[in-house]
DNA sequence: CCGACTTTGTGCATGCGTTCACAAGCGGTA
DNA sequence: TACCGCTTGTGAACGCATGCACAAAGTCGG
């Protein structure tokens, strides 16, 4: 029904998009390595590290330097030229950005291998995301506490959300559950979902999907290291114009 | 040291680039959905279903039809227009391609919490990466059988590794080991990492690195909710060049 | 106070990825 | 066989992201 990703309104009105909307508009790319570059700079100023060149960052954040002075441009200028950047700036401003100025309480549904291993994790608390509810179908985990949080039954999930102001909901249920769960949270007014489960998701517009899917990512590294063989095969056997399977490449 | 990401070679050889290399060249972007293709179609085969439209296809999947069509074509042209195309042909096209018709061994380092998930995970040796080592370095753990392979100390990885032909390394470990444990699976011969710790890898050429960062999914979620925030605030307050925070839309 | 040096911020070109739109091709039908 | 309707495959245009290269803007030493 409605696409994973909002689409964008499409010229439609011919007037010009307002500079706040402009200002906004920070790539999504960009993001996810502000995400990162945050992380490192939080390790820096932990290690009494008070001031840090692009060079440096990027070095650390395994970017180019250009793309992370032009990534750092989106949010503002809070560098000095010839100096370089305060860390205590840069992560203010970054979590600002990222809106990690507040909480954000993280449900999760499904309480499995999956679901045993985020709960118990204890690196989202301290990074502004701490988990406040956990639910779960099975009646041998209802009321049992993982990761001090007690297991609810997921027929309490609307209720409990909106008490605890749930704002992202982690779905680590079998596959055949994952839209009924999504569903659910959904509705409890849920707008941010991580999805573990193999499973493409249908939401309304104004609800955002990030998906983890590790067999994707197996097989994407699986693409490369046939990539990688192939190569090596038709440099030491001449190119034949076919790969290893017989896959044609030059009909 | 090297780039995460093979950076290409620019145009230094000024003669064309052989025809081969870019029919091997698909957009890292595409090779990602035909893996969610594969799995929405062996999905469809297992219900019997023979036969797919692309319109069909891209529903299921989440995406534009012209996409997956065009996704679809980097691999050849296995549709019949006017019909569609036959599902176990294209389940088969896209298996050869993502390099599927082997089995990749997979070896999970750090067996704690995220890594007694991944080997009880019975999900991956049907997808064809047989989960065939562990490794730890707590005592207590060496020895012990998770989801049925016992856990092997991780003095003992390079040995193991090219014993068992390892082609994926899986790291599991807190941050500060990371980058030790991959130095050690690169040593092994190990040329694909899923790396699960917050760190970013250093790792030479020919070696791919994917990376799975939970924390910088929920920031992204969180921008996500920061920035409707501010468009909902700023709409119902008037625009007053300032968003939630205090912070400076229009300068 | 000045000049040399360092590093940021960004305009611009290039390349990649997405989307549109339609000709080409195939099966079915009369 | 000839036509019709449907769906694929792809050329072309567009928009987003990347990386270069440099002017602007600051620090520091003399
Ligand atoms: N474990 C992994 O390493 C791993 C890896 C990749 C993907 N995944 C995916 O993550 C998901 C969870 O994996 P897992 O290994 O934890 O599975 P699991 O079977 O161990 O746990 C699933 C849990 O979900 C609960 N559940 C079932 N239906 C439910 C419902 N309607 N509402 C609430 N809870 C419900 C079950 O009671 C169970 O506790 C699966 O979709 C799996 O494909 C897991
Ligand atoms: N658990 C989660 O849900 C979760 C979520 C996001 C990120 N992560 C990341 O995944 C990694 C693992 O998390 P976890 O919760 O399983 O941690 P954990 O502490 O439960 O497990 C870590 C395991 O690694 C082992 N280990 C330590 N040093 C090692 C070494 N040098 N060689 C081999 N093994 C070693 C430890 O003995 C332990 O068994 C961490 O980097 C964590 O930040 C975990």
């Amino acid at each position: 029904m409605a696409a994973q990703r909002g689409e964008g309104e499409t010229t439609t009105t011919p007037a010009e998009p307002a500079d706040r909307e402009r200002a906004r508009a920070i790539p999504e790319a960009a993001v996810a390595r502000l995400a990162v570059y945050l992380r490192v700079l939080s390790g820096m100023a932990d290690q009494g590290v008070t001031a840090v060149s692009s060079e440096e960052l990027s070095q650390a954040a395994g970017v180019n330097a250009a793309k992370l002075r032009k990534d750092l441009s989106y949010i503002g200028s809070y560098g000095t030229r010839g100096v370089g950047y305060d860390v205590e700036v840069l992560v203010s401003h970054i979590e600002r950005i990222l809106g990690l100025t507040r909480n954000h309480s993280v449900a999760v549904v499904g309480i499995g291998n999956l679901g045993h291993a985020l709960a118990n994790y204890g690196g989202f608390p301290g990074r502004g995301f701490p988990v406040t509810a956990l639910f779960d179908v099975d009646a041998d985990l209802i009321g049992i506490p993982v990761g001090g949080i007690p297991v609810n039954h997921i027929d309490e999930i609307t209720a409990i959300c909106l008490e605890r102001e749930v704002s992202i909901g982690v779905i680590a249920t079998p596959p055949p559950a994952a839209q009924s769960v999504c569903d659910r949270l959904v509705s409890a007014g849920v707008q941010c979902i991580l999805n573990f489960a193999p499973v493409v998701l249908q939401v309304p517009d104004n609800v955002e999907v990030r998906k983890v899917d590790l067999a994707v990512e197996m097989q994407i590294l699986s693409f490369h290291v046939a990539r990688r063989a192939d190569e090596a095969a038709s440099v030491s056997v001449g190119n034949n114009g076919l790969g290893v399977d017989g896959m044609v490449i030059r009909p």
